[in-house]
Order: C-alpha cells, then structure tokens, then sequence
DNA sequence: TTCTAGATCGATCGATTGATCTAGTGTGAA
DNA sequence: TTCACACTAGATCAATCGATCGATCTAGAA
C-alpha cells in the first residue's frame, strides 16, 4: 500500500462537497464514485454503508470542533474573556467548518437512529460547553439569562444562524459581521442598568 | 363538486406531515398519495409535479405568517413596544407552523430555481420587516447595533432555533422559554449604560 | 515461492422513483 | 339529451436507487 487511506479519504472529501450540495438523499453512492473516479464497492468496503459515510464525516468534523473550542476556551482570563473567546473561536472554525455544518443540520432525519443519536450527542457537547461557560458568569453575576440551557441554545441559534446567511462574497467582511454577532450575544446575555 | 379542492387540501395536509417527517426528497408521491387513500394522478392533477405541491405549501404557510405578523406589529404603541409584539407573535405562530417551518428551512436546495427563488423571497420579506422595525429603533436612540441587516439576521436566529430546541413535552413550558428568548433578543439590541 | 488480507473492479440484483398515458367517472351548462 | 370539463383510478414507463456479487490485483508475511 504505497498511499494509505489515499481512496478513503477521496471518498470522504467529495462526499463532504456533494451531501453539501445536493443532501445526503439527493446524493447517490454513484455520484459520489464518479467524483473520485472510483467504484462504488470502494464506499462499502471502506464505510459499510452510504450512511456509514455521512456518520465518518460527522465524526471527524464534530471532534475537531469540540476539541478546538475546549482548547480555546480553556485558556486563562476572567469569565467574560474566556466566554468571548469561546464564541469568536466558534464564529471562526464555523466558517471553515462550512460544508460540514449544513450536512450536519439538514440530514440529521435521514440517519438511522443509532446515527441520529451520535449527532445528537455531539450537539449535546457543544451545548454543555456552553452551558458551562454560562453556568460560571452567572455565578460571577451581572448577567441577564435566568436560565443557561435557554442562553446556550439562543447562543447556538445566532452562531449557526451566522453561518447560514453569512455569504463571502457579499458586501460585509466576515470580520465586521463576527464582532457585530458577538456584541449582539453578548449583550443577550448582559443585565442592562438602568441609568 | 360536492366538496371543492376537499382532495386537493388532504393532500396538501398529508404531504405537509410526510415532508416535515421525512423530507421532501425521502418522501415519495406513493406515500404522499398512500395516506390520503387517493391516487398518484391527483397529485399531478392539482400541483403539476412534487414541488408543486411543495411550493403550494410553503406559498400557504409563508403569506399567512408574513400577514400576522404585519398585523400584530402594526398595531400602535413605541417602536420598542411594537417591536417587543412582533418578536412575541413570532414565536406564537411558529409553534403552530412547526411543521411548515421545518419544511421551509430544510428542503430548500431540493427545490428548482424558481422555487428556490420564491423561497427566498418569503424569507427575506421577513427579514425586511424586522428591518423596517429595528431602522425605527436605531432613529429613536439607545440601541446596540450598528447594522440593522445584522441585527434582523441575528434575531431569525434566536426565533427559527427555538422552533429547532423547543420540546412541548419538555419541562419548560413554551411562555417561560419564549420570554426567556424575547429577554435575550430585547437585551441584545439594546445598549448596555455603563453604570 | 506460496499464502493471505485488503483494495478495487465491472456487472447485476430487486426495488423504488417521478412521471405519463389511457380510460373512465360524475357534474353542470347548453 | 348532449356536450364539455374537472376529477380520479390504475397500469405502465424509463431511469435510478442502494446494495451485493464473484473476480482480480497488489503487497507483505511465512
């Protein structure tokens, strides 16, 4: 075997690109053959099934985001800085991270439900992260939110909402958009004094 | 014609359950023509194709909502007061569009352009509306945002992932989430005063 | 050199897809 | 009564689907 895992992760990356595109249903294993200039037996003898194709995909990009955002999360500061960390970070790889999020969002009904559940799980992480980080500014005070579960999923909502309509080539830069995004969440979840 | 469009409308009705079930593309016009105990041939015969009776539905839910809300939020009061009312009602009608919603935002790429493009133009006279609103804020004062745009796309977000997270059968109820959301939202356009 | 495991191929399977065609119904206007 | 038309059913179409098959190739162990 001179290139190792070369066909796998072919197979992989033009998957990435077409579920994507097209949806896991509106992709079919021969679409995803033809990209590579493989066979289709190379997808079940690799991934055991076309969803067992979605399901690595998943896997690899959910790891490398939950890890990411722990490591940037977890470096020292106040409360409030690590929180800002927390969400510009998520900002940031959302963007490179953009095929797997939308394949991540829009397929999660055509999984299996041992597959529906390994994405809820990895939904879940991301979400306790948060929650977490939420959970220590509230015991620092000066927040609004009565509860951290509703805050993170408000949260989660502006971020993966970011990435859906954010376009690059449009007229705002990714920079001016991600502070703008970011103040809005962080005011979110700010007590307001009165004057 | 003892009941007018009476098998046109069950099959909007069924087809509208199976989409949000099973997507638009893992539903196919047998299962659709299945449930209504009806043939296949109704279904070309009242909608022209599959989108057809896609884009019907979609036509249905999205003029209804963009009707309420402009009612709901042209009633008089402060801008702030208006806007706090569109938000609520929202909210309110998204959960009883769930399903509509869910078929909205997941099975727009399975659509042709046209339809892609009528889509669109439903989401984004929803946009222009919380525009218009958070433009006669930004005139009163004492708001955070500098870009309205932002500020719109930012609070679909919070409201379109409620619809995502909330779980009626939950613990929290739906009056306790949305004003946990609306606080979020309310706070996150407003400026902070430094005390 | 022989044996084995993994990788890849082309052909093919039965099932299902969206769509079309033909052949009727029933109803209301002329 | 006749005629036109909206409506419905059922058979059928070509295309495509996910999956599986046996065969072949290659690289490294024994």
């Amino acid at each position: 075997m001179a290139e190792p895992n070369r066909s796998k992760d072919r197979l992989a990356l033009s998957a990435l690109g077409l579920f994507a595109e097209r949806g896991f249903v509106g992709t079919s294993i021969r679409d995803i053959a033809k990209a590579t200039g493989l066979s289709i037996s190379n997808i079940y003898h690799h991934f055991g099934n076309k969803e067992g194709l979605l399901l690595a995909i998943l896997k690899t990009a959910s790891e490398r985001l939950l890890h990411e955002l722990q490591e940037a999360s977890n470096q020292p500061g106040t409360p409030i800085e690590r929180f800002k960390r927390l969400v510009q970070t998520h900002l940031q790889l959302s963007r490179g991270l953009r095929k797997e999020a939308k394949i991540f969002f829009l397929d999660e009904e055509h999984l299996s439900p041992e597959g529906y559940r390994a994405n809820l799980k990895y939904q879940r992480e991301i979400l306790d992260l948060y929650r977490e980080h939420l959970l220590a500014l509230q015991e620092a005070g000066e927040v609004n939110f009565k509860s951290p579960t509703i805050a993170a999923f408000n949260i989660l909502g502006v971020v993966n909402w970011h990435l859906r309509w954010y376009r690059p080539e449009g007229q705002m830069s990714f920079e001016e958009t991600s502070r703008e995004v970011t103040e809005f969440i962080l005011h979110g979840i700010s007590r307001v004094r009165e004057p």
